[in-house]
DNA sequence: TCCCTTGAAGTTGTCGTACAACCCTGGTCG
DNA sequence: CGACCAGGGTTGTACGACAACTTCAAGGGA
């Protein structure tokens, strides 16, 4: 078996080992339909000489097939397509973004739930979560006075306000999604033809505003900032890239 | 480690075994951050000693962890608790839906999302969207008349309007939460004191008014309308339960 | 003829052994 | 001090063996 695809380029990685490769192939099989719900999978024997690896290696792909959800093992009979392949987890590549179009549509789809979270954050926000608000902005802004990006406690502010929806579902995907958006907010900062540190200051005067709206119980108003702050941040993205392609 | 679960009450699944128990456990020690990220898991040799298990089922849970994006491994030196754990996907267990709150959270994750969508489809929309989706809604018109809950043709409904904003995310992301909630709504129909099949016809009608806004590419009224469709689903969902406190 | 039981063959689950390929660290030499 | 090497350790792959389970066909009994 060669490993024909593009190495994964994770760090510290040498190259996807032949585990890695067949489950990548068989779980390509299964998302393109070619082996539909119920549908048994050939048995391990048969994968073994179809694919020329030993046992091992189909055991383990078969393993972390079954841990994503996309098969169902029954000992002594077979690995089946999972019943329910829409119970597969959702998930986003931030490696596999390789267009600006990608990147925009994950940052639409952000927006919403954002905005839609911090409305609910302002109606369920307690004093402990404004604090807490409060205190990495603080953070933020004594790391931008500093010259640093604040990226990470950029994430960590739209998780406190994901936190204060009491949602979990809320606050688990701002922080999937922010994990993938957030740090590309850097391109916007090394800008220097629009000057990053004033971006930097609006990033932080956005922020504050959205704190300001949550704080008050303002549901309205905190959509609507932070709608703002997203949006500004999106179109800017835009016009960036657009005038250099190459960076996505 | 003995297998000491109950016999398996899911269809056609005899039990976890023992790779994918190990795995679990394994997964949420990283998660609850007792193994921090780039930090060196135990070596194979000694997680076989700590849970008594050999070493096929130690390289199959880390196989699993692997390609979860928990665990990166190295070979000849270890595997480690992967750098960026946000990149783990985005995962909503349905199963795991136990309460009713939990169940309304993951409706309010959904709603946001599918407002949003209804208002880029309203701008995105072809004529070739418009006439998919009014396929749909005649075959769930039938389907209702013929006393069918039709659970998917909804689920299908739902995906063309995430198809139709162009945006692969919204798309997939809607029909992975579609997949989690709309099969719930069958409670609802099977509601007899307040009869289902009104409600049936209700729900017609919302999606009649949904497809009508997106095809005038009004995306203001294509997201009143998904909002008054979901927000009704959902409260009448929070009623029925709340009657019913057994049912999730 | 139909239904139940039994046994054989097939399949997954687990364990153990062996060797290859790689990594890390400490010691030696220039 | 830096480069190189050897030894020990660790993951990757392959193989063999047996347990536990499933499936299906054949045979026997009602």
């Amino acid at each position: 078996m060669t490993a024909s695809s593009p190495p994964g380029s994770e760090t510290g990685r040498a190259q996807p080992n032949l585990t890695s490769t067949l489950t990548a192939r068989l779980a390509d099989e299964i998302v393109a339909g070619k082996l539909p719900p119920h549908t048994r999978l050939p048995t391990e024997r048969s994968l073994m000489e179809t694919y020329g690896v030993s046992r091992t290696v189909v055991r383990e792909a078969i393993a972390a097939l079954r841990a994503d959800g996309l098969v169902e093992t029954r000992q002594g009979s077979g690995a089946y397509v999972a019943a329910e392949i829409r119970n597969r987890p959702f998930r986003i590549d931030p490696k596999g973004l390789k267009s600006v179009k990608q990147v925009l549509d994950v940052m639409e789809l952000r927006l919403c739930v954002e905005v839609e979270a911090a409305g609910i954050a302002a109606r369920q926000r307690s004093k402990a979560d404004i604090a807490r608000m409060r205190k990495v902005s603080r953070a933020m802004a004594r790391a931008i006075a500093n010259g640093d990006p604040a990226v990470d406690l950029d994430f960590e502010l739209h998780t406190v306000i994901g936190t204060t929806t009491g949602n979990p579902y809320f606050s688990s995907f701002l922080e999937f999604i922010g994990g993938i958006i957030i740090p590309r907010r850097t391109i916007l900062i090394d800008d220097h033809e629009h000057g990053g540190t004033p971006y930097l200051a609006r990033i932080q005067a956005q922020h504050e505003a959205i704190i300001a709206a949550i704080a008050k119980g303002d549901a309205g108003a905190a959509r609507r900032a932070m709608r703002r702050h997203l949006a500004e941040g999106r179109d800017r993205y835009r016009r960036l890239v657009s005038k250099d392609p190459d960076e996505a």
